[in-house]
DNA sequence: TCCGATAGTTGAATTAATCCAAGCACTTCT
DNA sequence: AGAAGTGCTTGGATTAATTCAACTATCGGA
């Protein structure tokens, strides 16, 4: 039994379109991640590191360690261990939070900022595989893209209340 | 000192366009992969573990230990824990070399295959946000998207002769 | 002023992932 | 046939990541 469709827009054909779209963009990031891993191995950085990296830059002042542990879903000790190994390496520090002494805020380093500002520069280069397309093509889908909602991993729905 | 463009398609517009394009993509897969790596917990899947399902799954008469250390950049021998651990779950499953017999090919089994097609699915799930998009946006995205080059990570560039 | 929550650290334990060195079994080259 | 090379496993070691339990210091409400 055939289906009829509506002229105009039809919900299947989106959904389609969606999927297809999904799945090839999936299967290009799965095929270029090896570039990006390679990238944070070479600054000496794990996946993770750049995750913290990532999570801290954005706020100057810094982040308290319980923000940090919501935002992952992770035990408290799991923040303490991974700021401890950053710290080490001089990439981020703790200071003292301005009106709760019980809390620390963590920040980037002038060394972390920088090295940070490498990674983010290398993670936005854009893979070769993509500037094969055209310049039509990528500009359609550049101003598609952009409208994506980009609903920030920082801005964690949580109880707590998080900084 | 200004540049004169050529009137048509320049290629400083043409970069720019796949660098912004980049971006929100790959801010897109950041803000989704929650989502992913959740769905690969709940099946008591590291990434890892996942990446192994993949390499795998396409080859039915299965793969040598040998090219998926070689496609992974890693020592034979981490290769030997991985798919211990897989084929202890069971997961995968060694079988002999044809003409080989030094050699193993590793290869899922059923509940493998199962396990791995409701992972795939489970990727190829379009992320929320995407439906947001126009279907217009939608197709034009998928339309450029499609050209992409895949590049299969499975036909590793390597002198060795893989399978 | 207490007392219960909250922030963070420490210590101990576990699991994943990775490497290297050795060794065995088998193949291939001369 | 012998030697050299290849495929894989074992054993030992290391590092990353993570949890839980226990503890200290601090905050905030009744």
């Amino acid at each position: 039994m055939r289906i009829r469709r509506p002229p105009g827009s039809d919900e299947a054909g989106k959904a389609r379109a969606a999927r297809e779209a999904w799945r090839a963009i999936f299967d290009f990031i799965v095929a270029t991640s090896g570039e990006r891993n390679a990238a944070l191995g070479r600054a000496g950085l794990t996946p993770n590191d750049a995750r913290t990296l990532a999570s801290i830059a954005p706020i100057a002042e810094g982040r308290s360690m319980r923000s940090l542990a919501d935002e992952w879903r992770c035990d408290a000790s799991t923040v303490t261990w991974i700021v401890d190994r950053l710290e080490a390496r001089g990439l981020a520090e703790r200071r003292p939070h301005p009106s709760d002494r019980r809390s620390r805020l963590v920040a980037l380093t002038p060394a972390g900022k920088k090295l940070w500002s490498q990674i983010e520069r290398a993670m936005y280069r854009p893979p070769k595989g993509l500037l094969e397309l055209s310049e039509r093509d990528l500009r359609a889908m550049r101003d598609a893209v952009m409208t994506l909602p980009t609903e920030s991993p920082r801005n964690a729905r949580s109880s707590r209340k998080v900084r």
